[in-house]
DNA sequence: CAAGTCAAGGAGCGAC
DNA sequence: GTCGCTCCTTGACTTG
């Protein structure tokens, strides 16, 4: 049985040029393959159709098992963890977590979950590493249970880092692999940094906005003192206490200056406590 | 190890 | 209810 079945939404008139995701429904040598791309964004930019959400695989031929989305977890008691090296460790515990099938470490699932659509990619560049090669192991996706995610984060909490004793303890504690365990945290710091990283971000960007309206504000008061000289120049040399309308700033001493700096023509005004710098008096705040 | 990326799977939402 | 879709989270991988 080797049909075609592709289904683009985008052609059906369904989908927004910006923001679409096309699926294509493929049956090869007996396999049905159902892929999903998500097509999102800057199109300019990458022009790449992104792999996303899933595929499914389904023997059409009586001589062979359906292969479908499945369900990883990180199950108690499952023998993992041990004494093996980690390689084989991976392998064998990997399959072992598989829910909802039959947890052979050669099963169909290992071999065509995860990382199947990323290895299609790869053949395409021509690289293909030599455990692909043996198609026995690919990308897993696990969920952790809750009980889990909750000790790594308080572990988290107390280390970001973790040395390979406590890594190995906390992988035997969890019945994850150790490699499972260095990941989360990895993905733990990076996202961790990320969160900080935007925060800060949103704060330098508010003090921005309102460090502009302050100049705005400032440059608006200058021209309107600009023309207020302008229009009654003997009005501007009285002392700039006695302005109605202008105070002295507590933290400032300008006056003085400012009857020098008359002499050469300038305006100067005794700063009004509105127009305090805030880094200016920052240390008495 | 950090940074960048891929991709599974779930939540949410509108249409039918 | 469920189907189709988008968006988001997060485990895993790659690269430097």
């Amino acid at each position: 049985m080797h049909s075609l079945l592709c289904s683009h939404p985008a052609v059906s008139g369904k989908e927004t040029p910006m923001d679409m995701r096309d699926r294509d429904d493929v049956r090869v040598a007996g396999l049905s393959l159902r892929l999903n791309y998500d097509v999102r964004g800057d199109l300019s930019v990458g022009d790449r159709p992104r792999p996303s959400a899933g595929f499914k695989l389904e023997r059409s031929s009586s001589t062979a098992t359906s292969v479908e989305p499945f369900l990883t977890l990180g199950l108690p008691g499952d023998g993992c963890g041990s004494a093996k090296a980690q390689a084989e460790e991976d392998k064998a515990c990997s399959a072992s977590r598989v829910v909802g099938r039959p947890s052979s470490p050669h099963s169909m699932a290992s071999s065509f979950s995860g990382g199947y659509l990323s290895r299609i990619k790869r053949e395409k560049g021509a690289r293909v590493s030599d455990e692909e090669e043996d198609g026995a192991e690919a990308r897993k996706k696990l969920r952790l249970t809750r009980e889990q995610s909750a000790l790594l984060e308080d572990r988290f909490r107390e280390h970001s880092t973790l040395d390979p004793k406590q890594k190995q303890a906390l992988a035997g504690l969890l019945n994850l692999r150790p490699r499972q365990v260095e990941v989360w945290f990895q993905n733990r710091r990076a996202r961790t940094k990320l969160k900080k990283t935007e925060v800060e971000y949103e704060r330098l960007r508010k003090c921005c906005e309102t460090l502009r309206d302050e100049n705005r504000r400032l440059q608006k008061e200058l021209q309107e003192l600009k023309s207020l000289k302008l229009l009654r120049p003997r009005y501007m040399q009285l002392p700039a206490a006695a302005v109605a309308g202008f105070t002295m700033c507590p933290s400032c001493s300008t006056m003085a200056a400012a009857s020098d700096s008359e002499e050469s023509g300038s305006v100067v005004v005794a700063p009004n406590p509105r127009f305090c710098n805030p880094f200016a008096h920052s240390a008495s705040l």
